[in-house]
DNA sequence: GAGTGGTCTAGACCACGAA
DNA sequence: TCGTGGTCTAGACCACTCT
């Protein structure tokens, strides 16, 4: 009783998509029959409707109606926080292997969008756990003259907070690409695995508004134990 | 001048927070101020500031105002789409390797959440693009009598489409657990690759309303090409 | 032309937070 | 008490689709 009459129709409409009463391309009753069917005003009708939409139950198609969607199945919520460990943190480190400004490689050059002859910035760094390194990381910047390069805020930044001094995190686009390969000497190394270990490698791409790179890094996780957690589900 | 006026004070604020100019954290203008400032009804107001609430921009407390969000750094959309081949596809082929009714081995016990004792339905296929593997596909759902069990349905059919004889998809929490590994025996078999190659191991728990398990699976991805995409930007 | 969804108005009452 | 956001109404006009 105590929910607003526009929760109550999103519960009822939910209700009856969930019991397949009704259907994946099923057009629902019209605005105007829902306002007599619950003798509430349009508005809070549309209310409604618009709140499933959005949780993806349903879609509008304009002078027609408002139909039942296909659930998604392949989309899905990826929660990957790139395990920046609190400063204040006794048990997580970061140690900084490497801060310079370089040539870029092909690799580099070609996920960057620069020529050859531009300079990057490049930052290497691994993250400790209670002693164990947990991440190798690199990461690459294109250089401009003016970029503050400080130690102890580079050890304890994110990606997007590293390129975020002259762009507004949301005015950023991040791709990942989730692979595997093995380790090679340089990385058995750094994460104290023996070569040929399994690793989960995430890259990840900063494009501004123009979908421009402005920085691109890689990660490696070592082992087994290593994972990234997603999920899809309907509210 | 085409854009309705929501959308028009949705693009204003928005523009406010890019340029920083409004900042995560801060109070954004009453919505009897923004109605006074644009010349509209307080509903249309609402309706733009329901449009910043839902891309992630602002925020509501009740009593008190709307304000900047922290932009969300963590949160992905992951697109995966179980590699399901288009049986009309000449060039996708799926190779049935086994369909079983057995005990549940503890991994898979623990997982479904089933005793020892309750059998379970096991899957396991090959996917072949181009006459190549290109993953290895292994799931398990508990057995109930009268299941139908159809070749040709278990060869094209997705994880949520084999349980949803019984669950809407829309009454369904679908789970990722993304790990990277070495190609055993039994893997290297199926997938033509050799032994201690790097794989990406994609762990898929299903869950009914109640959280519990309906399906758990395992598919496995050879080599560095296979990749997945992961993305996240404010629109 | 009748029905649909998309936008918009000018009011109203409520619960809540701050002073 | 006053300002805030949350809910809701009873209208209106528009563009669109279908017949």
């Amino acid at each position: 009783m105590g929910a607003p009459e526009y929760i109550k129709i999103v519960q009822h409409i939910k209700d009856r998509i969930i019991k397949q009463d009704l259907n994946p391309g099923d057009i629902i009753p019209s605005e105007n029959l829902l306002c007599e069917q619950f003798n509430v005003s349009r508005m809070t009708v549309r209310k409604s409707l618009a709140v499933l939409v959005n949780d993806g139950y349903i879609y509008s198609v304009p002078g027609k109606g408002n139909y039942v969607n296909e659930p998604n199945v392949n989309e899905y919520i990826l929660y990957y926080d790139e395990m920046i460990p609190d400063p204040d943190d006794a048990g997580c480190k970061v140690h900084l292997l490497e801060v310079d400004v370089e040539l870029p490689s092909y690799e580099v050059g070609y996920n960057l969008h620069i020529p050859k002859t531009k300079h990057v910035v490049v930052i290497k760094r691994v993250f400790l756990k209670e002693s164990f390194p947990i991440a190798y990381d690199i990461k690459y910047m294109p250089y401009y003259r003016g970029i503050p390069i400080v130690e102890k805020e580079i050890s304890y930044s994110t990606f997007p907070e590293m390129v975020a001094q002259r762009k507004s995190p949301f005015a950023m686009i991040k791709k990942l690409k989730i692979r595997s390969t093995l380790a090679d000497g340089e990385i058995s190394t750094h994460l104290e695995v023996p070569i040929g270990s399994p690793l989960l490698v995430i890259e990840e791409l900063l494009l501004d508004t123009q979908e421009l790179p402005i920085g691109w890094g890689v990660i490696y996780l070592p082992g087994e134990s290593a994972a990234l957690d997603a999920m899809a589900s309907f509210e």
